[in-house]
DNA sequence: TTATCATATAAGTATATAATTATGTGAGAT
DNA sequence: ATCTCACATAATTATATACTTATATGATAA
């Protein structure tokens, strides 16, 4: 694969809000909602985050009702998927970032 | 692994000349002078570099003569490894930096 | 329609990072 | 001892990045 590329997608995977998103993703996909909940930050902020995920093709996104849903667009073999399934399992992250998590009312 | 620890690495890794770098000594340790030359970089510039991938351990040094060799300091079974596979191999890379490559005189 | 909710985008600011320039260090050669 | 050579470190500057605040959009609800 390209140098530049993979820099690219990497750099992304090395911010820490960014990489555990892709973390939660890897069990289910989640709305916009739920993740600015879960991350605890602004909404612009989480929303910029995953326009740079979704710019370089590492998630999807999928509008429903008024919910915006994203997930993970990754190849299962790829060595992107071998970062994500070093990564914490989502109830580790979600302890680790809420204690306990209870999902909005994105259902 | 932990979050935080993985997302340092990887922003170490979404960095064009540090992930040639890392690709370069998949390979073979190189001297600071050789990745001086090959990425036609400034020799601080290099240094710096290398400083910070070895302070994240993942590369190590060894001094010998005057020359300080650097290698790569990375289990296995490791994603990091998953990653450096994903990468192009050494000729590549230095076709695509330099050309063609003549070695300095760090024998 | 208007109001509200979920999300996106834009603009501004503050911080982080990479590169340059200058200088320090330590080993070998003379 | 002095002079280079290979490399490291420090200080500065320029650029990139993340976050905030403010605003826009588009869908639903009233």
């Amino acid at each position: 694969m390209l140098n530049t590329e993979m820099a690219e997608k990497l750099k992304l995977l090395g911010d820490k809000t960014r990489l555990t998103i892709m973390g939660l993703l890897k069990d289910k996909e989640w709305c916009v909602c739920d993740l600015v909940d879960i991350l605890n930050m602004s909404q612009p902020s989480v929303s910029q985050h995953l326009r740079k995920l979704k710019a370089q093709g590492l998630v999807k996104e999928t509008k429903r009702a008024q919910w915006v849903y994203y997930a993970l667009d990754i190849e299962k073999d790829s060595y992107i998927q071998t970062i994500l399934d070093a990564l914490p399992d989502t109830e580790s992250l979600l302890f680790l970032l809420k204690g306990e998590y209870t999902p909005c009312d994105c259902k």
